[in-house]
DNA sequence: TGACACACGATTGGATCCAATATCTACTGG
DNA sequence: CCAGTAGATATTGGATCCAATCGTGTGTCA
């Protein structure tokens, strides 16, 4: 159903009820239909989902691992919220990692990999809904750690994405298509050094394209705090 | 039990079975009394701790969060083994993100954390057994980190540790204990800087300790893939 | 003698029931 | 009228039972 769902996530090795709600949750939190600082019923859950309980608590400790909810003795899970400063830090880790990422990730792209890559970024330039930007600019850089066989890594960086996902949301939601274009140049260069197979040029624009995203997030503190009770 | 149980893990906002056994299942795996590789039989550990399974598969989902099991569907558990390029990998991961760690942590350091940390060192000189040196290590790395309000940053460094402590471990066990000198006097240039409060300082030495304990297990191959069956 | 198929045992996945804990509400006292 | 407390209700944690799946060993046939 949305987008994030046609990425590859390492769910694939779970019981398939657990792995279909995890799905599920996934989807609803990475759309904001699940907001931070939101409770997660598993009652409620497995209601909707005609299940037991029990695939339900298995899913959110898939979540919790993933950073998109947080678990609590007795409490319950919920959608943890982020100060500013920590989201802050979360993009300093991404500005840090992802550039080995894309480092891993070269040498083993097949000609394919980066043909759906300009696809999407020509998907992207085409796009003038800030709501499907987010999601193809989501795909556009996962797609681009494809190659890199390293698990670790890769988990790491999914769980940086999915735990600032609500955050980038509200960001374009009131900065409005004004920077889009910033960030199609810089996707461009990225794009041209995969292309090239250019490990340092794919670093360098990388860590950049990240830090200024990071700096422009930090110019808008009501993205954090405010909107959802 | 063990050194490693002595310090901070984020297992606290769990059911309180379910946290005894992860622990349990953490300390055994630190400590090397499960081998990579192995699999863990839900029902022995259930047996073994006097509680059904249920507490088990929780256990199991904590510690796979953590990077200290996988799981495959309907084929159950066991301690990944790592091949020497995953393990440099993570090493480079290391390499990037604890600097931000420090960085983030000194600020927030008390005396009295700066006092422990001092502590530990001059133990670490004191002692010779290159066994308890691996949780010592351990240990004086993450309390510099004691600071560090960045739940995120944290739970991923300490991931970071865990996958490769049993190649660590190896590693020591073979080469014995001539590179100790090295470490302390690197671990004397990083706590000087905490005392003083000088992140630059702090992330430089931090990031070149790294590196150079990644070049040195980098010339160990016999570490990975022999050993255990 | 070797390879394939079937069946059995072992192990994990899921559902339901019961216990423990937290949250919410109403009541009482100051 | 507000604060604190005790009871009721909702929600999570754990145990036990049953179903589904995997691995393995044996037997049979070419």
């Amino acid at each position: 159903m949305s987008a994030a769902s046609s990425l590859p996530v390492d769910t694939a090795a779970v019981g398939a009820a657990s792995a279909r709600v995890a799905d599920y949750l996934r989807d609803a939190i990475l759309n904001g239909d699940i907001a931070p600082g939101e409770r997660i019923r598993q009652e409620e859950v497995a209601a909707r989902f005609g299940a037991s309980r029990l695939p339900v608590r298995e899913a959110l400790r898939i979540l919790e691992a993933e950073g998109l909810t947080e678990h609590e003795a007795n409490k319950g899970a919920r959608v943890p919220r982020l100060q500013m400063h920590e989201v802050d830090v979360v993009y300093q880790m991404r500005e840090r990692l992802e550039p080995l990422a894309v480092t891993e990730s070269i040498p083993h792209l097949s000609a394919s990999d980066i043909d759906r890559l300009a696809a999407v970024q020509t998907r992207i330039e085409a796009n003038t809904d800030v709501g499907a930007f987010l999601a193809l600019d989501r795909e556009f850089h996962l797609l681009t750690y494809t190659g890199c066989q390293i698990e670790q890594l890769m988990s790491i960086v999914r769980r940086l994405w999915n735990s600032t996902q609500h955050y980038r949301r509200a960001y374009v939601s009131i900065s409005g298509p004004g920077r889009m274009w910033v960030v199609n140049a810089e996707h461009r260069l990225l794009l041209d050094a995969i292309e090239r197979r250019d490990e340092v040029d794919a670093e360098r624009f990388l860590s950049g394209h990240i830090r200024r995203t990071r700096i422009e997030l930090a110019k808008h503190p009501e993205v954090f705090e405010g909107g959802a009770t």
